[in-house]
DNA sequence: TATTAGCACTCACGCATATCGAGTGCTAAG
DNA sequence: CTTAGCACTCGATATGCGTGAGTGCTAATA
């Protein structure tokens, strides 16, 4: 791949930023009375058609302006990256504070995709997933009636399950509650220790339990074995306002991820933002519904757990302020453990 | 007002019809060939020419066809109603045994949204308010760390409530088993009562950890005096194949009441159906969002709480099969505690 | 008196045509 | 290498026209 001329390089962001502003192709005309005062229209056109050939931009239409591709806002979302690389702070695994804040992680959360749906103008989303390390913090039965028990799982970090399960016997609370003090026991420890000991006691001791303690064990599975999400979308009011997402053909592509839970989730999963922030433009996340969108996303795993904030809107997004946003939002949240709230 | 002839009548019921059906305003040649083929479409022209100044027909403009009001779709729906109510058995109450089943309230709720959606093809709600009567089965606290305690709350009917609260103290687990044990004495008796007597004990009793018991009292208040509503929603993903919602201004007015929480309750409460089934159309519910929705719902209210399942969608909506989908549900909660699947 | 056939009229909709303007590529001069 | 100039393209917008579904009204009919 050829390098970019320094001049090149100017075009293709001004005309990045251009679209950005305004959303219509932009053409020769108005990058040179506009960014690149200096050089003429047909100068720009003679960059601008190089560029095309070289896959940062494209024309909707013979006679229009160009438009960028995502090859063009990858470049553009790395140079703001980098731009602020150097004035960034180690601001990462801090979040792992929010935990204690806000109504435990739950709360914390709930408030982050608040705020940064608030502040962007796009859509905020915030999420933890549990690791397999997760630690066991406390578990708890408690007997609702005959044949309904619910079951309590505290996870280290501060994450609550709750669950209803149906019990085929009625167990009186002193089982259940002996069932728990054998588990607290080995509180602190993954849950996959937990689980073996635990499946010894109940095949060893508990008899005629045995039944209904599986369903109680495969139950703690599906809630601690897997990587378990817990996610927390804003409101997409948003989305109405974006002119991108006034065709309701793509409002409906983008809204069926953000609607399911599993879509975003595994949406989520596909960047892995060792780094600070991470942006995935378009088709890069190669969900086919998304190819009109962009999502920015900072993660931080601490044992146990991986917090995950982001922003998701157009592809023609105001990545400078959704990233300077996404940053305002995690010092927020570990500066302040009361409850500021958000403005516009 | 004047009383309908019975060709009127007869005439607006298939002009309703044919709107439901079509979505396209309907003409005097089409009810003549279709619906009414003794008369010429000249006499149905009268005829609707005579609705129209009654108020029951309109024309979006001259030299079209007519289009059903508000009050033509109440006289459409309450027929239908009608006609039901003759075969109808007592099917409402039963709702209750929906509570047991299913992962208790909240699972069984979900479900009954979620299938309500997928037969009817708009949006599915369920919902259950705790009304003031709300007795308490049993309470918990948790001490989750130094700082902060899960309260737990389950109602009778099977409603888990659970809210982490801070507390300036770092209260032992003992000192919680010791309140919550207190508390549990008085299971079975409405929050009011219990409220009391637990207000008496801390004042006398427990001395220096008033202030932070106040806390968790004041967040169980917040939880159980009011009337309290919990809600699940289908998916929305149906109303993107409306007609009635292309138009993206319409969708939004319909999402800005779906999304969030409070309007949604505040609707529901609008309508109280104190027989089987009730029906709002368009500006009946006064929220000037819903001016082209209507809400056909169903609620049960047993000691305690009140059961609601509804059904979202457009004013032109197949009120007959909604309706019947409504009772299907109602009766498939019953009858099959199991885990029955419901198909398209 | 109620019904219906006939007729003139209205108006949304689809289609073709014309105009405008922003933008391009190319060429030749600076 | 840059830039002015020019012919060309094509989307967007406006205009005009024909078509068809629908109406209201009137007069003839049962």
């Amino acid at each position: 791949m050829r390098m970019l001329t320094e001049r090149q390089l100017e075009v293709l962001l001004s005309v990045v930023y251009e679209f950005i502003e305004s959303g219509e192709h932009v053409g020769s005309r108005t990058l040179s009375k506009r960014y690149l005062t200096g050089r003429s229209a047909a100068t720009i056109r003679n960059e601008m058609a190089d560029l095309e050939e070289m896959g940062y931009l494209m024309q909707p239409h013979t006679s229009a302006g160009r438009v960028p591709t995502t090859r063009a806002y990858r470049l553009f979302v790395d140079t703001v990256l980098q731009r602020r690389r150097t004035k960034e702070q180690g601001s990462r695994e801090l979040l792992d504070n929010l935990k204690a804040h806000r109504n435990g992680v739950e709360g914390a959360l709930t408030f982050a995709s608040d705020l940064l749906t608030q502040l962007s103008h796009y859509v905020g989303v915030a999420a933890v997933t549990q690791l397999k390390q997760a630690r066991l913090a406390k578990i708890d039965f408690i007997r609702v009636d005959t044949s309904n028990v619910l079951l309590l799982v505290i996870l280290e970090g501060g994450i609550v399950h709750h669950k209803l399960i149906g019990m085929p016997y009625d167990l009186s609370q002193d089982t259940l509650q002996d069932l728990a003090r054998r588990i607290n026991t080995l509180a602190g420890h993954e849950w996959g220790e937990v689980r073996v000991v635990l499946q010894n006691y109940i095949m060893g001791e508990l008899g005629r339990y045995a039944e209904s303690c599986r369903k109680a064990l495969d139950d703690l599975d599906e809630l601690l074995a897997g990587e378990h999400t817990t996610l927390f979308t804003g409101s997409l009011a948003n989305l109405f306002y974006i002119p991108d997402f006034q065709d309701i053909g793509r409002f409906r592509a983008l809204f069926s991820i953000l609607e399911q839970e599993d879509g975003l989730v595994e949406l989520l999963k596909k960047c892995d933002t060792t780094d600070g922030i991470g942006v995935m433009i378009g088709e890069e996340n190669d969900m086919p519904e998304m190819e009109n969108c962009a999502v920015v996303l900072s993660q931080s795993s601490s044992e146990g757990q991986k917090t995950t904030l982001g922003v998701i809107g157009p592809k023609r997004m105001n990545y400078e302020k959704v990233i300077s946003v996404l940053d305002k939002v995690l010092l927020d949240l570990i500066d302040s453990p009361g409850e500021s709230e958000g403005d516009g």
